[in-house]
DNA sequence: TGTTAGGACCGTCATTGATC
DNA sequence: GATCAATGACGGTCCTAACA
C-alpha cells in the first residue's frame, strides 16, 4: 500500500474489481454514523465480516431499535491513480512535515507529478488488496510456465541471429534452436528445435522435427560458431536439417555477423541493422504487452464503476427504507 | 453491391523513469 | 551517462455494420 491510496480511502468507500453479483454484499463502516443531519436516527453498532451482509442496530428517536442491513463497505483503495491524486497526497504529507523540508518536498512533489502511471504498478497495488485481481507478475509467471516448453529458454539465449527471411534464431546453451517469426503473433511465431546431435557431431545430416506453424518456403541459415547449416523445409510436417556446411554458401543464405568479429564498414552496418531490428522486435513485444495491461486496467475500472453504481443504488434504497421506517415509527 | 464510418489491433517512433 | 523497459502518440491495416 502506497500513499497514493490514502486519499481515495478517505474519499470513497471504494470496492475493488469484484463480480457484479457481489456488489450487494457490502458492510457498514464500524462505529457511529448519522443517516442525515436532520434525522436523529443513529447507528449504534454493526457487525459483519467481509463478504457477508452487515446487520446494523439502528436507534430510533422513540427509543425503539431496528435492525438494518447495511450496504457500505469498508474503505478500500481506489483503482484510479493519477498525477493529480499523487499531488494531493504529497501535499497532505508535506503539511505534516516541518516547514524546513519544504524545498525538498517541492522537489519530490515535482518528481512524482512528472511520473506517468504504470499499469503494472497500479494493478499490482490493486491486487495486493483484492485477491480477486490477479497480479500481473504472477500472471506473467503462469504464462511463462504454460509456455515453458518453448519460450522459457528465451530468457537466457546464447546467441541471437537474424535470417534473410526476417526470422530470428536464438541458440541457447542447451543446444536449443528457437526460431521467432516477427510477422506472426507472439507464441505462435516461435518455434523451438532441439539439436539432438548437439555436442556429439555425427557425419551426415540430422533431421530435426518440430510441431508448430510452418514458415513459408524453404529457408536456410547459418549458425555462427557452429559448423552446421540449418536448412528448413516446409510442409505439413516441416523438417529442419542440420548439416555440415559446404565450401560455398547456398543461394539465399545469410551469414549472420558474430559479435566481436566486425571489421569492414559493411559489417558494421549489418551489426547496426541487426541491433535496430532487435530493438524493434523488443519494442514490438513491449507494446503488445503494454496494450494488454492497459486493456486489463480498463476492464478493472469498468468493473469498479459497475460495482459503485450498484452500491449507490443500494444505498439509495437503504436510505429510503430507513426514512419510511422512521416515518412509520413516528406516527 | 459498393461505400463509408467506426472500432480493434498492430508496428514504429519519441519520450521518460529506472537501473547500473 | 548509457541502457533498457514502459508508455503515449501516430499512422496503417483489417473487419464489420449501416446505408444509399
Amino acid at each position: 500500500m502506497t500513499m497514493d491510496m490514502v486519499e481515495s480511502q478517505q474519499d470513497d468507500s471504494a470496492v475493488d474489481s469484484v463480480p457484479e453479483g457481489d456488489a450487494g454484499h457490502l458492510q457498514n463502516q464500524p462505529g457511529q454514523s448519522q443517516i442525515s443531519p436532520g434525522s436523529e436516527v443513529s447507528v449504534a453498532a454493526s457487525s459483519a465480516g467481509r463478504g457477508s451482509p452487515a446487520v446494523t442496530l439502528v436507534q430510533l428517536p422513540s427509543g425503539q431499535t431496528a435492525h438494518v442491513k447495511g450496504v457500505i463497505q469498508a474503505t478500500q483503495p481506489s483503482v484510479i491513480q493519477s498525477p493529480h491524486m499523487q499531488a494531493v497526497q504529497v501535499a497532505s504529507i508535506a503539511d505534516e512535515s516541518a516547514e524546513s523540508e519544504g524545498i525538498i518536498d517541492c522537489q519530490k512533489r515535482r518528481e512524482i507529478l512528472s511520473r506517468r502511471p504504470s499499469y503494472r504498478k497500479i494493478l499490482n497495488e490493486l491486487s495486493s488488496d483484492a485477491p480477486a485481481v490477479p497480479k500481473i507478475e504472477e500472471e506473467e509467471k503462469s504464462e511463462d510456465e504454460g509456455a515453458s516448453s518453448g519460450i522459457s529458454a528465451m530468457a537466457m539465449p546464447t546467441s541471437l541471429y537474424h535470417t534473410n527471411t526476417g526470422q530470428y534464431i536464438t541458440i541457447t546453451q542447451g543446444g536449443t534452436i528457437q526460431i521467432s517469426n516477427p510477422a506472426s503473433d507472439g507464441v505462435h511465431g516461435l518455434q523451438t528445435l532441439q539439436m539432438t546431435n548437439s555436442g556429439t557431431p555425427q557425419p551426415g545430416a540430422t533431421i530435426v522435427q518440430y510441431a508448430g506453424q510452418s514458415p513459408d518456403g524453404t529457408q536456410q541459415f547459418f549458425v555462427p560458431g557452429s559448423p552446421v547449416v540449418v536448412q528448413a523445409a516446409t510442409g505439413d510436417m516441416p523438417a529442419y536439417q542440420i548439416r555440415t556446411p559446404t565450401t560455398t554458401l547456398p543461394q539465399g543464405v545469410v551469414m549472420a555477423a558474430s559479435p566481436g568479429t566486425l571489421h569492414s564498414p559493411q559489417q558494421l552496418a549489418e551489426e547496426a541493422t541487426r541491433k535496430r531490428e532487435l530493438r524493434l522486435l523488443k519494442n514490438r513485444e513491449a507494446a503488445r504487452e503494454c496494450r494488454r495491461k492497459k486493456k486489463e486496467y480498463v476492464k478493472c475500472l469498468e468493473n469498479r464503476v459497475a460495482v459503485l453504481e450498484n452500491q449507490n443504488k443500494t444505498l439509495i434504497e437503504e436510505l429510503k427504507a430507513l426514512k419510511d421506517l422512521y416515518c412509520h415509527k413516528a406516527e
